[in-house]
DNA sequence: CACCCTTTTCGAAACGTTTTCACCCAAAAG
DNA sequence: CTTTTGGGTGAAAACGTTTCGAAAAGGGTG
């Protein structure tokens, strides 16, 4: 549908001069007699030209734009943390394109045949071979949901380990003495990780987290909701403490609780993680363990920067949490 | 850094035929000797051959990649809009990129100058001019916060007005009589249509509404919070109705007013705007507008892809909300 | 006026594709 | 045995840039 688009050619014959000549003008090639290169640009200006990005970046061995890969853009993280990407983009002077995909095939045709400069990628489906594939090709890339390293491959990932760690600790601490755990999608880094470590402390205060007590909760509200009342619905004991892995099912947890008449946190405490938005308005509020997903984009790119310029092998940065405890846990005497 | 890439040259010299028929083989032109095409695909993927997308597009007339071109991602609302876009693209077998930009003249570069085959536009920012020159090149466009058709251009939008409407009826019929509207950012089409609408009702009920209570929101909780809290401070009689332009700022506004001891809604009712998710898990839920940015998203995509196929001239579709009373509001005697 | 710099402009190649058309060759038809 | 057919392949042009080296145009100097 679209008109034949004005091309430099265009810009060129109107203005009666060479193709170079306007090239010239418009990246700034100060070599120019003044009195051209403002005519040039004011013909430009007039057809309003826009140069084509493909013929460009045929030529050119650097773009000045990073892709940012990622599964999915629901819910309350991705937000925050796109923006922060956003925001270092802008900070260094490159631009950012988005894309979602949840093949990982498609994924890598972007990648590799756009010619952008680097990658941000969170894609939990991302195959091993794969991830040769973008260190044999000396691609820069920062990864934030693995521990990966290489020449040109660095991480930026929460240390999901202790933050179970932490969990355990402070229900213990408030005399808790029965646990679940609300997992999230399984194979995601974080949330084995996170189990690992809950269950760790848990082990060495000498209670056993038994898998009867690890329940679905697919990182999401209703998914935790249902699964709760299953749990609920088989009259299993209820345990005194849930640990869910996201803020999000927590609240499913707390709401599918609630309406069983379980009081939380007096019969059950529920701790969830990540400190989204809007936990610290509920009521109860939710104990969380706040994380910077902000934090964790700035850094991307930093780190994705350094890498780009090839002054700095890959790094693998650990980001931690705290506890912030609320109303829906309580001191169990 | 990178190395140098793969390309097609390299794998017609390893297979011992031209870039042509490498060509034709990858692309399933079927002219091809079986035995050759099989041979060919096996030595691409050995060599991690992965077309290069400028080259590609430099030559095509169309790219089949739509861009959604947005101010920011930030917010809950964006997530689902942008995911309700993607599902459509994929659908329809069209890739997505997205561009957040703040600057609308990236934005205009990007539009134009990666051949992009249409774009889904939701920016506060753009001028007139610009508007004209989508139009004038044919460009398939979609709009998602304001009103404009042409031959290639089309607009999903929400009924704001009739929003506005809804929620003073609503709130006349409850028995308020003095209000108070808390607005978005300004010059914001939504905002403006919704604002009018609110007023206009009132005005036909013969009540006035000040300036003064217009309170200053910009969308979000801590705005309208701390805007809120000056109003208080002002001394001014409380309205016993406030309107917020969205969730967001409702939730500020009550944040306020409990602080302040007033309760809600015996003593003020609230309303929002949007449903966002978690409006209906607070106490008190929030009473408050219903729109699918859902709808949104999978609509504009439609819309684009007719647009696109070049059948159909641009289109408008207004979007109908509705109230979904909560716990933010009550009767007055 | 011939010469040499300097400043300004231009031609042409290159980037990696797709696509059109011509070519080649073997098999079928005459 | 020549001609036609058609399947299979390749050469070359085109897409819109940037960039390099060469050419042209001035401007002094000797």
């Amino acid at each position: 549908m679209a008109l034949r688009k004005v091309t430099i050619k265009d810009v060129a014959r109107e203005a009666g001069v060479s193709i170079s000549t306007v090239s010239n003008a418009l990246n700034g090639v100060d070599v120019l007699h003044p009195e051209t290169k403002q005519h040039i640009l004011e013909v430009a200006e007039r057809l309003h030209y826009v140069p084509n990005l493909n013929g460009r970046n045929l030529k050119a061995k650097e773009t000045r734009v990073i892709g940012l890969f990622i599964t999915s853009i629901k819910g309350p993280y991705y937000g925050v943390l796109v923006d922060a990407v956003y925001q270092g983009c802008k900070k260094y002077g490159y631009e950012l394109n988005i894309y979602i995909s949840d093949k990982t095939d498609n994924m890598m045709a972007n990648i590799f045949g756009r010619r952008i400069d680097g990658a941000v990628i969170l894609n939990e489906h991302i195959k091993e071979k794969e991830e040769k594939f973008l260190a044999d090709n000396q691609f820069p890339t920062v990864f934030i949901d693995r521990e990966l390293k290489g020449d040109t491959i660095s991480s930026v990932v929460f240390d999901s380990y202790h933050e179970g760690e932490m969990v355990a600790k402070y229900l213990l601490e408030l005399g808790h003495t029965s646990f679940a755990y609300v997992r999230g999608v399984e194979n995601n880094f974080d949330n084995t990780q996170r189990l690992n470590g809950f269950r760790d402390v848990l082990k060495r205060a000498g209670i056993a987290l038994s898998p009867d007590y690890i329940i679905d909760g697919e990182y999401e509200t209703d998914a935790a909701y249902h699964s709760m009342k299953k749990f609920m619905d088989e009259m299993k004991p209820l345990p005194d403490a849930v640990f869910a892995a996201n803020d999000l099912s927590a609240i499913g947890v707390i709401e599918a609780l609630t309406e069983e008449g379980i009081r939380v946190p007096e019969d059950v405490s529920v701790v969830g993680c990540d400190d989204i938005e809007i936990v610290k308005l509920l009521k109860p509020s939710v104990t969380t363990v706040r994380t910077s997903f902000e934090k964790q984009g700035a850094l991307s790119v930093a780190r994705l920067i350094d890498l780009i310029k090839g002054e700095k092998k890959g790094t693998i940065d650990i980001l931690q949490g705290r506890v912030i405890p609320r109303e829906s846990t309580c001191v169990r005497e």
